[in-house]
DNA sequence: CACATACGAGACGAAGTCGTTTCGTATTTC
DNA sequence: GAAATACGAAACGACTTCGTCTCGTATGTG
């Protein structure tokens, strides 16, 4: 992977050092344009460039191409997996929903979206994404994980798919739209309780 | 919305008719070069014209622009939602969901994800896909409240909710490439089956 | 101080796209 | 046969973006 060649390398070498302030303000504007629904084929140095106060030559200094500095952007805006509180599965549970598709950053979930077509358009990319949201999907399983030992679920719970079915309803609802008028929090206890609960009769 | 102006309109009026095979080679161009990776933003009238085999002049004769094409196109692309067979709701489910994302046309499975960013661009982009995917919620609808009916299911469930639960995982596997190993067929089984049984101890 | 490097700004030619217009030709109605 | 309209192809001027390069200036090390 294309590495940008930060204001924190160089071997304290002679002559002016990078502005760590221009590193930050490139990376800011990407995501605050990704972020504002240009879409990332459709992105500018140009326009990065612009929004920064920065020069072309400035970023093409640092970083290959555009490609390159979207990934480092997009690494920018990960941050830890949340920690569950551990009190009680159904409890942790909603901890963990209602932060699916979000990031401590607000710009995340807006980002989100923009990048499912470049997930899609090479194996690479869905790799990368897949190790990026990796350890959150482990949070969560090891949430269920201890629901089993417990004993607050089932002893032959699938867990993969019960991953699934806890967070695919909340990316539906932030990206598709889904079930625009329920407030995130409700949702959240909706599905948590639903998929406890099972659909076949008591 | 924004309507072409076909060959099948115009009153029978004197001169050449438009020809029905440009108009077709037009629109499959476009869901082409979309089903290739092309993002809509880049999507160029230019590229659309070279692969169609058409003058420009012919496009814009019969669409006021890009946009009103893609629409037309997409349009063109959805066919109606699959009809279960009603014998069991777990087989009526499973039939559902292996064709989540997906329609008559092979394409569909992979324009889809790259629509996603146009939906979260504006609200009333989200209300045109809520339109396009609301019959195929309702069928779903209708098998989950036929079983509460016949005691398959249980009498309070929230059916809402659960068409997001199986859905879910089932988009989260084809636009996200989730579980990436395991087939659609046996994903949806064991969703299914995950569903019916739930979480919480027998 | 001398030197090295980075800075923001912007000029540069090449390339691509826009929507329009003009070709010469083809097809249909009256 | 005359008139009308559509066809594919291509050229148009205006615009944007690309990546490189050159300004004059700023900020470090030795």
């Amino acid at each position: 992977m294309d590495r940008m060649i930060t204001a924190a390398d160089a071997p304290r070498s002679p002559g002016r050092p990078r502005s760590v302030r221009a590193d930050e303000a490139i990376v800011e504007a990407t995501l605050d344009l990704i972020s504002e629904g240009t879409s990332i084929e459709a992105l500018s140095i140009e326009a990065i460039a612009g929004r920064a106060g920065v020069g072309k030559a400035t970023i093409y200094r640092r970083w290959p191409g555009k490609d390159a500095l979207v990934i480092d952007a997009l690494r920018k805006l990960k941050g830890p997996p949340p920690v569950p509180r551990g009190e009680s599965v159904r409890a942790d549970l909603l901890t963990l929903l209602v932060t699916v598709g979000r990031t401590p950053d607000e710009r995340a979930a807006r980002v989100m979206p923009c990048l499912i077509p470049e997930i899609n358009r090479s194996a690479d990319r869905m790799r990368i994404w897949q190790e990026i949201t990796a350890p959150r999907r482990q949070v969560m399983r090891e949430v269920l994980q201890r629901g089993m030992v417990t004993g607050e679920l089932r002893a032959d719970l699938d867990v993969e798919v019960t991953i699934g079915l806890l967070t695919g309803p909340m990316l539906m609802h932030r990206m598709l739209g889904w079930e625009p008028e329920v407030a995130e929090q409700t949702l959240a206890e909706r599905v948590v309780d639903t998929v406890l609960a099972g659909a076949a009769p008591a």
